[in-house]
DNA sequence: CGGCTTAGGTTGTATATACAAGCTAGAGGA
DNA sequence: TCCTCTAGCTTGTATATACAACCTAAGCCG
Protein backbone atom coordinates (compact mmCIF):
# COMPACT_ATOMS: atom_id res chain seq x y z
CA UNK A 1 0.00 0.00 0.00
CA UNK A 2 2.23 2.59 -1.32
CA UNK A 3 -0.33 5.22 -1.66
CA UNK A 4 -1.70 4.65 1.80
CA UNK A 5 2.40 5.62 3.13
CA UNK A 6 2.07 9.12 0.81
CA UNK A 7 -0.88 9.99 1.88
CA UNK A 8 0.16 9.82 5.69
CA UNK A 9 3.12 11.36 4.89
CA UNK A 10 1.17 14.47 3.49
CA UNK A 11 -1.19 14.49 6.21
CA UNK A 12 1.40 14.96 8.85
CA UNK A 13 3.00 17.56 6.74
CA UNK A 14 -0.57 19.58 6.56
CA UNK A 15 -0.83 19.24 10.27
CA UNK A 16 2.65 21.66 10.67
CA UNK A 17 1.92 24.23 8.42
CA UNK A 18 4.88 22.95 6.14
CA UNK A 19 6.01 26.18 3.91
CA UNK A 20 6.50 23.19 1.21
CA UNK A 21 3.39 24.53 -1.05
CA UNK A 22 2.22 23.97 -3.31
CA UNK A 23 2.88 19.88 -3.55
CA UNK A 24 3.45 18.51 -6.91
CA UNK A 25 2.83 14.75 -8.46
CA UNK A 26 7.10 14.32 -9.23
CA UNK A 27 8.24 15.41 -6.87
CA UNK A 28 6.07 13.73 -3.89
CA UNK A 29 7.19 10.65 -6.97
CA UNK A 30 10.55 11.47 -6.24
CA UNK A 31 10.89 12.07 -2.45
CA UNK A 32 8.96 8.49 -1.95
CA UNK A 33 11.01 6.46 -4.68
CA UNK A 34 7.29 5.41 -6.10
CA UNK A 35 5.48 6.53 -9.74
CA UNK A 36 4.24 9.63 -10.65
CA UNK A 37 0.36 7.40 -11.06
CA UNK A 38 1.02 6.48 -7.22
CA UNK A 39 1.63 10.08 -6.11
CA UNK A 40 -1.14 10.87 -7.99
CA UNK A 41 -3.66 8.62 -6.13
CA UNK A 42 -2.58 10.12 -3.12
CA UNK A 43 -3.12 13.18 -3.77
CA UNK A 44 -6.53 12.52 -5.78
CA UNK A 45 -7.79 11.15 -2.38
CA UNK A 46 -6.58 13.82 0.00
CA UNK A 47 -8.68 15.90 -2.21
CA UNK A 48 -11.42 13.82 -2.67
CA UNK A 49 -11.19 14.04 1.15
CA UNK A 50 -11.54 17.58 1.37
CA UNK A 51 -7.85 17.89 2.45
CA UNK A 52 -6.57 19.36 -0.92
CA UNK A 53 -7.54 21.91 -3.68
CA UNK A 54 -5.31 20.94 -7.32
CA UNK A 55 -5.63 22.72 -10.04
CA UNK A 56 -4.15 22.35 -13.71
CA UNK A 57 -1.18 23.82 -14.10
CA UNK A 58 -0.53 24.91 -10.75
CA UNK A 59 -0.20 22.27 -8.63
CA UNK A 60 -2.13 20.82 -5.12
CA UNK A 61 -2.72 23.36 -2.16
CA UNK A 62 -4.23 22.39 1.20
CA UNK A 63 -7.26 23.33 1.93
CA UNK A 64 -9.37 25.60 5.28
CA UNK A 65 -10.43 22.12 6.99
CA UNK A 66 -13.59 21.43 8.18
CA UNK A 67 -15.35 18.13 9.05
CA UNK A 68 -18.45 16.84 7.84
CA UNK A 69 -20.24 13.74 8.19
CA UNK A 70 -23.82 12.23 8.07
CA UNK A 71 -26.43 11.77 5.76
CA UNK A 72 -30.00 14.02 5.29
CA UNK A 73 -32.76 15.21 3.15
CA UNK A 74 -35.23 18.21 3.40
CA UNK A 75 -38.63 18.76 2.35
CA UNK A 76 -40.12 21.07 -0.17
CA UNK A 77 -41.29 24.39 1.87
CA UNK A 78 -44.76 23.82 1.14
CA UNK A 79 -44.77 20.38 2.02
CA UNK A 80 -43.11 21.79 5.55
CA UNK A 81 -45.17 24.76 5.71
CA UNK A 82 -48.51 21.99 5.63
CA UNK A 83 -47.37 19.74 8.03
CA UNK A 84 -46.80 22.64 10.69
CA UNK A 85 -50.08 23.97 10.15
CA UNK A 86 -48.81 27.24 8.81
CA UNK A 87 -49.85 29.38 6.18
CA UNK A 88 -47.02 29.73 3.37
CA UNK A 89 -46.30 32.50 1.86
CA UNK A 90 -43.67 33.83 -1.06
CA UNK A 91 -42.64 36.59 -1.78
CA UNK A 92 -39.92 37.19 -5.45
CA UNK A 93 -37.19 39.62 -4.99
CA UNK A 94 -35.31 38.53 -8.15
CA UNK A 95 -35.57 36.60 -11.14
CA UNK A 96 -33.36 37.62 -13.96
CA UNK A 97 -30.44 36.38 -15.97
CA UNK A 98 -26.92 37.01 -14.03
CA UNK A 99 -23.50 36.87 -13.68
CA UNK A 100 -22.46 33.53 -11.58
CA UNK A 101 -20.33 34.36 -8.69
CA UNK A 102 -17.18 32.11 -8.93
CA UNK A 103 -17.63 29.07 -6.31
CA UNK A 104 -21.18 28.45 -8.13
CA UNK A 105 -20.18 29.42 -11.66
CA UNK A 106 -17.78 26.50 -11.42
CA UNK A 107 -20.31 24.00 -10.21
CA UNK A 108 -22.63 24.80 -13.01
CA UNK A 109 -19.96 25.58 -15.60
CA UNK A 110 -21.58 28.72 -16.77
CA UNK A 111 -20.67 32.02 -16.50
CA UNK A 112 -24.07 33.42 -15.80
CA UNK A 113 -27.53 31.63 -15.11
CA UNK A 114 -30.82 32.16 -13.95
CA UNK A 115 -31.09 34.04 -10.66
CA UNK A 116 -34.19 33.65 -8.57
CA UNK A 117 -33.95 34.88 -5.04
CA UNK A 118 -37.10 34.58 -3.01
CA UNK A 119 -38.30 34.84 0.72
CA UNK A 120 -40.63 32.61 2.58
CA UNK A 121 -43.28 33.42 5.19
CA UNK A 122 -44.97 31.92 7.49
CA UNK A 123 -48.13 32.84 9.15
CA UNK A 124 -46.80 36.31 7.56
CA UNK A 125 -43.04 35.95 9.44
CA UNK A 126 -40.11 35.41 6.96
CA UNK A 127 -38.66 31.92 8.06
CA UNK A 128 -36.02 31.69 5.34
CA UNK A 129 -34.03 33.14 2.17
CA UNK A 130 -33.62 30.86 -1.20
CA UNK A 131 -30.85 32.34 -3.38
CA UNK A 132 -30.93 29.90 -6.66
CA UNK A 133 -29.03 29.69 -10.08
CA UNK A 134 -30.34 27.68 -12.96
CA UNK A 135 -28.80 26.56 -15.67
CA UNK A 136 -29.42 29.00 -18.31
CA UNK A 137 -29.50 26.61 -21.42
CA UNK A 138 -31.61 23.75 -19.42
CA UNK A 139 -34.41 26.13 -17.96
CA UNK A 140 -34.97 29.50 -19.42
CA UNK A 141 -38.26 28.83 -19.99
CA UNK A 142 -38.62 29.06 -15.84
CA UNK A 143 -39.30 32.70 -15.68
CA UNK A 144 -42.45 32.19 -17.59
CA UNK A 145 -44.35 30.46 -14.38
CA UNK A 146 -45.36 32.16 -11.28
CA UNK A 147 -42.62 31.26 -8.76
CA UNK A 148 -45.15 32.61 -6.11
CA UNK A 149 -46.62 29.96 -6.12
CA UNK A 150 -45.09 26.66 -7.69
CA UNK A 151 -41.99 25.07 -6.15
CA UNK A 152 -39.12 25.21 -8.56
CA UNK A 153 -38.35 21.95 -7.95
CA UNK A 154 -41.69 20.32 -8.77
CA UNK A 155 -41.22 23.12 -12.02
CA UNK A 156 -38.22 21.54 -13.23
CA UNK A 157 -38.77 17.74 -12.81
CA UNK A 158 -43.11 17.58 -14.34
CA UNK A 159 -43.12 21.12 -16.40
CA UNK A 160 -39.63 20.94 -18.03
CA UNK A 161 -39.37 17.46 -17.85
CA UNK A 162 -35.54 17.66 -16.22
CA UNK A 163 -35.14 14.32 -14.07
CA UNK A 164 -33.00 15.32 -10.96
CA UNK A 165 -30.59 12.33 -10.83
CA UNK A 166 -28.06 13.64 -8.01
CA UNK A 167 -28.10 15.66 -5.29
CA UNK A 168 -25.06 17.10 -2.86
CA UNK A 169 -25.91 19.15 -0.10
CA UNK A 170 -24.34 20.49 2.86
CA UNK A 171 -26.08 21.72 6.25
CA UNK A 172 -24.56 24.23 8.45
CA UNK A 173 -24.99 26.72 11.14
CA UNK A 174 -23.96 30.34 10.50
CA UNK A 175 -24.53 33.76 12.17
CA UNK A 176 -26.83 35.82 10.27
CA UNK A 177 -24.93 38.61 9.37
CA UNK A 178 -26.55 42.26 9.22
CA UNK A 179 -27.95 42.96 5.91
CA UNK A 180 -29.33 39.32 6.20
CA UNK A 181 -31.06 39.09 9.76
CA UNK A 182 -32.72 42.27 9.01
CA UNK A 183 -34.36 40.68 6.29
CA UNK A 184 -35.52 38.14 7.94
CA UNK A 185 -36.02 39.85 10.90
CA UNK A 186 -33.53 38.50 13.46
CA UNK A 187 -31.00 40.38 15.72
CA UNK A 188 -27.33 40.61 14.02
CA UNK A 189 -25.41 36.83 14.45
CA UNK A 190 -28.38 35.28 15.26
CA UNK A 191 -28.28 31.48 14.40
CA UNK A 192 -29.29 30.02 11.12
CA UNK A 193 -29.37 26.97 9.17
CA UNK A 194 -27.43 27.09 6.13
CA UNK A 195 -28.29 24.34 3.38
CA UNK A 196 -26.20 24.38 0.13
CA UNK A 197 -27.41 22.03 -2.47
CA UNK A 198 -26.22 21.01 -6.20
CA UNK A 199 -28.83 18.96 -7.83
CA UNK A 200 -27.37 17.32 -11.14
CA UNK A 201 -29.38 15.72 -14.23
CA UNK A 202 -26.93 12.92 -14.88
CA UNK A 203 -23.52 14.45 -15.11
CA UNK A 204 -25.11 17.71 -16.04
CA UNK A 205 -25.24 19.82 -12.83
CA UNK A 206 -28.60 22.17 -13.12
CA UNK A 207 -28.94 24.51 -10.02
CA UNK A 208 -27.25 25.84 -7.48
CA UNK A 209 -29.24 27.09 -4.21
CA UNK A 210 -28.77 28.09 -0.64
CA UNK A 211 -31.50 28.45 1.88
CA UNK A 212 -30.70 30.38 5.19
CA UNK A 213 -33.46 29.14 8.00
CA UNK A 214 -34.12 31.05 10.95
CA UNK A 215 -33.29 28.82 13.90
CA UNK A 216 -35.85 29.67 15.56
CA UNK A 217 -38.14 28.69 13.51
CA UNK A 218 -36.64 25.39 11.22
CA UNK A 219 -35.46 22.18 12.72
CA UNK A 220 -35.02 19.05 10.89
CA UNK A 221 -36.26 16.03 12.49
CA UNK A 222 -37.20 12.60 11.50
CA UNK A 223 -37.73 9.05 12.54
CA UNK A 224 -36.02 5.98 11.26
CA UNK A 225 -35.56 2.65 11.44
CA UNK A 226 -31.39 2.18 10.85
CA UNK A 227 -29.63 -0.63 9.26
CA UNK A 228 -27.21 -3.62 10.31
CA UNK A 229 -27.09 -2.49 13.51
CA UNK A 230 -28.56 -5.93 15.21
CA UNK A 231 -26.15 -7.06 17.90
CA UNK B 1 -12.92 12.15 -22.71
CA UNK B 2 -13.58 8.45 -23.27
CA UNK B 3 -14.07 7.56 -19.88
CA UNK B 4 -17.04 9.95 -20.04
CA UNK B 5 -18.39 8.14 -22.73
CA UNK B 6 -17.93 4.34 -21.14
CA UNK B 7 -19.86 6.61 -18.10
CA UNK B 8 -22.72 7.69 -20.01
CA UNK B 9 -23.35 4.48 -21.73
CA UNK B 10 -23.28 1.98 -18.52
CA UNK B 11 -26.00 4.82 -16.62
CA UNK B 12 -28.27 4.77 -20.05
CA UNK B 13 -28.06 0.69 -19.06
CA UNK B 14 -28.39 0.85 -15.69
CA UNK B 15 -31.67 2.39 -16.26
CA UNK B 16 -33.46 0.08 -18.31
CA UNK B 17 -33.05 -2.63 -15.41
CA UNK B 18 -30.68 -4.95 -18.30
CA UNK B 19 -29.93 -8.15 -17.37
CA UNK B 20 -26.26 -7.47 -18.76
CA UNK B 21 -25.15 -7.41 -14.89
CA UNK B 22 -22.40 -7.93 -13.42
CA UNK B 23 -20.19 -5.73 -15.39
CA UNK B 24 -16.74 -5.84 -14.89
CA UNK B 25 -13.61 -3.90 -16.42
CA UNK B 26 -12.51 -6.09 -19.23
CA UNK B 27 -15.83 -6.77 -20.89
CA UNK B 28 -16.71 -3.16 -20.87
CA UNK B 29 -12.90 -2.22 -22.21
CA UNK B 30 -13.72 -4.62 -24.88
CA UNK B 31 -17.40 -2.91 -25.78
CA UNK B 32 -15.93 0.58 -26.53
CA UNK B 33 -12.32 -0.41 -27.35
CA UNK B 34 -10.59 1.26 -24.73
CA UNK B 35 -8.07 -0.22 -21.90
CA UNK B 36 -8.87 -1.36 -19.02
CA UNK B 37 -7.65 1.59 -16.77
CA UNK B 38 -9.92 3.82 -18.61
CA UNK B 39 -12.86 1.34 -17.93
CA UNK B 40 -11.73 0.94 -14.57
CA UNK B 41 -11.73 4.92 -14.44
CA UNK B 42 -15.22 5.26 -15.57
CA UNK B 43 -16.36 2.51 -12.93
CA UNK B 44 -14.92 4.00 -10.35
CA UNK B 45 -16.62 7.38 -10.71
CA UNK B 46 -19.84 5.65 -11.02
CA UNK B 47 -19.47 3.77 -7.41
CA UNK B 48 -17.87 7.01 -6.19
CA UNK B 49 -21.55 8.55 -7.34
CA UNK B 50 -23.51 5.68 -5.70
CA UNK B 51 -24.54 3.90 -8.88
CA UNK B 52 -22.54 1.24 -8.65
CA UNK B 53 -20.98 -1.59 -5.99
CA UNK B 54 -17.94 -3.10 -7.00
CA UNK B 55 -16.35 -6.25 -5.05
CA UNK B 56 -12.91 -7.30 -5.74
CA UNK B 57 -13.45 -10.84 -6.99
CA UNK B 58 -16.76 -10.53 -7.63
CA UNK B 59 -17.68 -7.51 -10.26
CA UNK B 60 -19.73 -4.57 -10.54
CA UNK B 61 -23.26 -4.28 -9.39
CA UNK B 62 -26.21 -1.94 -9.62
CA UNK B 63 -26.73 -0.88 -6.49
CA UNK B 64 -30.24 -0.88 -4.62
CA UNK B 65 -31.09 3.12 -4.08
CA UNK B 66 -32.37 2.95 -0.87
CA UNK B 67 -30.78 5.98 0.08
CA UNK B 68 -34.11 6.85 2.83
CA UNK B 69 -35.66 10.19 1.99
CA UNK B 70 -36.05 12.87 4.87
CA UNK B 71 -33.43 10.70 6.45
CA UNK B 72 -30.73 12.05 8.64
CA UNK B 73 -27.82 9.86 9.53
CA UNK B 74 -24.93 10.67 12.17
CA UNK B 75 -21.79 8.12 12.27
CA UNK B 76 -20.25 8.11 15.94
CA UNK B 77 -17.79 10.23 16.42
CA UNK B 78 -14.93 7.54 16.13
CA UNK B 79 -15.38 6.69 12.75
CA UNK B 80 -16.37 10.25 11.94
CA UNK B 81 -12.89 10.98 13.01
CA UNK B 82 -10.98 8.27 11.17
CA UNK B 83 -13.08 9.32 7.60
CA UNK B 84 -11.41 13.16 8.49
CA UNK B 85 -7.98 11.55 9.28
CA UNK B 86 -8.19 14.01 12.28
CA UNK B 87 -7.16 12.63 15.59
CA UNK B 88 -10.06 11.96 18.41
CA UNK B 89 -9.84 12.13 21.77
CA UNK B 90 -12.67 12.21 24.58
CA UNK B 91 -12.87 13.14 28.43
CA UNK B 92 -15.39 12.13 30.18
CA UNK B 93 -16.53 15.16 32.28
CA UNK B 94 -19.45 13.39 34.35
CA UNK B 95 -21.22 9.62 34.33
CA UNK B 96 -23.20 8.99 37.13
CA UNK B 97 -26.80 8.45 38.56
CA UNK B 98 -28.76 11.55 38.34
CA UNK B 99 -32.35 12.85 38.56
CA UNK B 100 -33.57 13.68 34.84
CA UNK B 101 -34.69 16.68 34.02
CA UNK B 102 -38.62 17.10 32.73
CA UNK B 103 -38.09 16.89 29.13
CA UNK B 104 -35.95 13.86 28.84
CA UNK B 105 -37.61 12.22 32.44
CA UNK B 106 -40.78 12.17 30.45
CA UNK B 107 -39.16 10.99 27.04
CA UNK B 108 -37.18 8.42 28.65
CA UNK B 109 -39.82 7.37 31.52
CA UNK B 110 -38.25 7.64 34.38
CA UNK B 111 -37.58 9.99 37.32
CA UNK B 112 -33.55 9.59 37.42
CA UNK B 113 -31.24 7.74 35.03
CA UNK B 114 -27.21 7.27 34.65
CA UNK B 115 -25.97 10.65 33.44
CA UNK B 116 -22.92 11.12 30.84
CA UNK B 117 -21.55 13.69 30.02
CA UNK B 118 -18.58 14.15 27.68
CA UNK B 119 -16.11 16.26 25.76
CA UNK B 120 -14.90 15.22 22.15
CA UNK B 121 -11.68 16.82 21.03
CA UNK B 122 -10.24 16.48 17.09
CA UNK B 123 -6.40 17.22 17.02
CA UNK B 124 -6.56 18.63 20.74
CA UNK B 125 -9.41 21.12 19.71
CA UNK B 126 -12.52 20.51 21.50
CA UNK B 127 -15.31 20.53 18.67
CA UNK B 128 -18.23 18.82 20.38
CA UNK B 129 -20.04 18.40 24.06
CA UNK B 130 -22.42 15.79 24.68
CA UNK B 131 -24.79 14.96 27.20
CA UNK B 132 -26.41 11.60 27.86
CA UNK B 133 -29.38 10.15 29.65
CA UNK B 134 -29.69 6.19 30.00
CA UNK B 135 -32.66 3.88 30.73
CA UNK B 136 -31.15 2.68 34.40
CA UNK B 137 -32.52 -0.72 34.01
CA UNK B 138 -31.10 -1.09 30.84
CA UNK B 139 -27.88 0.22 31.32
CA UNK B 140 -26.00 0.27 35.14
CA UNK B 141 -23.25 -2.14 33.34
CA UNK B 142 -22.14 0.98 31.43
CA UNK B 143 -20.39 2.94 33.85
CA UNK B 144 -18.09 -0.51 34.25
CA UNK B 145 -16.91 0.70 30.52
CA UNK B 146 -14.27 2.94 29.57
CA UNK B 147 -15.97 5.89 28.18
CA UNK B 148 -12.93 7.19 26.98
CA UNK B 149 -12.40 4.74 24.15
CA UNK B 150 -15.58 3.23 23.94
CA UNK B 151 -18.54 4.34 21.41
CA UNK B 152 -21.68 4.26 23.85
CA UNK B 153 -23.51 3.19 20.68
CA UNK B 154 -21.50 0.14 20.01
CA UNK B 155 -21.60 -1.04 24.33
CA UNK B 156 -24.85 -0.80 23.82
CA UNK B 157 -25.51 -2.82 20.94
CA UNK B 158 -22.56 -5.26 21.40
CA UNK B 159 -22.12 -5.51 24.90
CA UNK B 160 -25.49 -5.06 26.14
CA UNK B 161 -27.03 -6.97 23.61
CA UNK B 162 -29.52 -4.15 23.14
CA UNK B 163 -30.79 -3.49 19.63
CA UNK B 164 -31.56 0.07 18.69
CA UNK B 165 -34.52 -0.54 16.50
CA UNK B 166 -35.75 2.90 16.23
CA UNK B 167 -34.40 6.56 16.30
CA UNK B 168 -35.95 9.83 16.44
CA UNK B 169 -33.61 12.67 15.94
CA UNK B 170 -33.80 16.50 15.63
CA UNK B 171 -31.00 18.98 14.19
CA UNK B 172 -30.92 22.63 14.66
CA UNK B 173 -28.76 25.60 15.13
CA UNK B 174 -28.60 27.27 17.75
CA UNK B 175 -26.40 30.17 19.72
CA UNK B 176 -23.74 29.18 22.07
CA UNK B 177 -24.68 30.36 25.70
CA UNK B 178 -21.52 31.15 27.60
CA UNK B 179 -20.28 28.64 30.21
CA UNK B 180 -20.53 25.92 26.72
CA UNK B 181 -19.35 28.54 24.15
CA UNK B 182 -16.02 28.74 26.78
CA UNK B 183 -16.42 24.86 27.24
CA UNK B 184 -15.71 24.51 23.37
CA UNK B 185 -13.39 27.58 22.89
CA UNK B 186 -15.89 29.54 21.15
CA UNK B 187 -16.98 33.17 21.77
CA UNK B 188 -20.11 33.50 23.24
CA UNK B 189 -23.60 33.74 20.83
CA UNK B 190 -21.04 31.51 18.41
CA UNK B 191 -23.39 29.16 16.49
CA UNK B 192 -23.42 25.24 16.45
CA UNK B 193 -25.36 22.52 15.22
CA UNK B 194 -27.85 20.99 17.98
CA UNK B 195 -28.59 17.22 17.59
CA UNK B 196 -30.84 15.79 19.69
CA UNK B 197 -31.78 11.86 19.71
CA UNK B 198 -33.94 9.24 21.34
CA UNK B 199 -32.80 5.87 20.85
CA UNK B 200 -35.61 3.06 20.94
CA UNK B 201 -35.11 -1.06 21.49
CA UNK B 202 -38.41 -2.21 20.37
CA UNK B 203 -41.25 0.36 22.14
CA UNK B 204 -38.72 1.27 25.27
CA UNK B 205 -36.67 4.22 25.15
CA UNK B 206 -33.08 3.58 25.88
CA UNK B 207 -31.10 6.78 25.50
CA UNK B 208 -31.73 10.73 25.44
CA UNK B 209 -28.17 12.45 23.84
CA UNK B 210 -28.00 15.66 22.81
CA UNK B 211 -24.47 16.46 20.83
CA UNK B 212 -23.04 20.43 20.64
CA UNK B 213 -21.11 20.58 17.34
CA UNK B 214 -19.38 24.01 16.47
CA UNK B 215 -20.20 25.16 13.60
CA UNK B 216 -17.02 26.70 12.25
CA UNK B 217 -15.80 22.65 12.89
CA UNK B 218 -18.82 20.80 11.87
CA UNK B 219 -21.11 20.33 8.75
CA UNK B 220 -23.08 17.71 7.36
CA UNK B 221 -22.52 17.02 3.31
CA UNK B 222 -23.75 14.11 1.77
CA UNK B 223 -24.86 13.06 -2.21
CA UNK B 224 -27.64 11.12 -2.86
CA UNK B 225 -29.52 9.73 -5.83
CA UNK B 226 -33.36 11.04 -5.37
CA UNK B 227 -36.55 8.08 -5.43
CA UNK B 228 -39.22 9.08 -7.69
CA UNK B 229 -38.14 12.29 -9.10
CA UNK B 230 -38.33 10.93 -12.42
CA UNK B 231 -40.35 13.20 -14.79
C1' DC C 1 -21.06 -38.33 -1.22
C1' DG C 2 -18.14 -34.74 0.87
C1' DG C 3 -14.20 -32.08 1.06
C1' DC C 4 -10.08 -30.27 -1.27
C1' DT C 5 -7.60 -28.21 -4.96
C1' DT C 6 -7.29 -25.54 -8.86
C1' DA C 7 -8.31 -22.76 -12.97
C1' DG C 8 -9.98 -18.72 -14.34
C1' DG C 9 -12.70 -14.97 -13.58
C1' DT C 10 -13.01 -10.44 -10.83
C1' DT C 11 -11.04 -5.91 -8.64
C1' DG C 12 -6.83 -3.81 -6.29
C1' DT C 13 -2.13 -2.04 -6.55
C1' DA C 14 2.02 -0.38 -8.90
C1' DT C 15 4.72 0.99 -12.71
C1' DA C 16 6.19 3.29 -17.25
C1' DT C 17 5.12 6.02 -21.03
C1' DA C 18 3.02 9.51 -23.95
C1' DC C 19 0.64 13.45 -25.05
C1' DA C 20 -2.93 17.23 -24.01
C1' DA C 21 -4.17 21.25 -21.50
C1' DG C 22 -3.66 24.95 -18.03
C1' DC C 23 -0.45 28.19 -15.82
C1' DT C 24 3.64 31.26 -15.05
C1' DA C 25 7.90 33.44 -15.28
C1' DG C 26 11.24 35.14 -18.02
C1' DA C 27 13.48 36.00 -22.54
C1' DG C 28 13.14 38.63 -26.34
C1' DG C 29 11.42 42.07 -29.55
C1' DA C 30 8.70 46.38 -30.85
C1' DT D 1 8.54 50.31 -21.15
C1' DC D 2 5.31 47.02 -22.58
C1' DC D 3 3.74 43.28 -25.08
C1' DT D 4 4.27 38.57 -26.96
C1' DC D 5 5.81 34.23 -27.08
C1' DT D 6 7.85 30.31 -25.37
C1' DA D 7 10.10 27.00 -22.18
C1' DG D 8 9.06 24.45 -18.50
C1' DC D 9 6.39 23.51 -14.84
C1' DT D 10 1.76 21.68 -13.30
C1' DT D 11 -2.45 18.31 -13.58
C1' DG D 12 -5.56 15.60 -16.87
C1' DT D 13 -6.25 11.72 -19.99
C1' DA D 14 -5.13 7.27 -22.09
C1' DT D 15 -2.62 3.14 -22.72
C1' DA D 16 0.02 -1.29 -21.65
C1' DT D 17 1.77 -4.39 -18.43
C1' DA D 18 2.43 -7.10 -14.28
C1' DC D 19 1.23 -9.17 -10.22
C1' DA D 20 -1.61 -9.60 -5.82
C1' DA D 21 -5.88 -10.55 -3.54
C1' DC D 22 -10.38 -12.24 -3.65
C1' DC D 23 -14.21 -15.21 -5.29
C1' DT D 24 -16.62 -19.04 -7.62
C1' DA D 25 -17.40 -23.13 -9.80
C1' DA D 26 -15.73 -27.19 -11.79
C1' DG D 27 -13.39 -31.21 -11.15
C1' DC D 28 -10.62 -34.38 -8.70
C1' DC D 29 -9.81 -37.54 -4.94
C1' DG D 30 -10.53 -40.07 -0.69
Amino acid sequence: MKYLRVKEAVLQELGKATPGFPLSENSLARRFGVSRMTARRALQELQQEGYLSRRQGKGSFPTERRFSQGFLRVRPFYEFARAQGATPRTQVLAAELRPTPPEVGQKLGVPEALYVERLRFLDDEPVQREVRYLHPAHCQDLLRHDLTRESIHDLLVHTLGLPLTRVWQRLEAVALPDPLATLLEQLPNAPALRLERLTYTFETPITWVEYLMRADRYYLEDTFIPQGERP
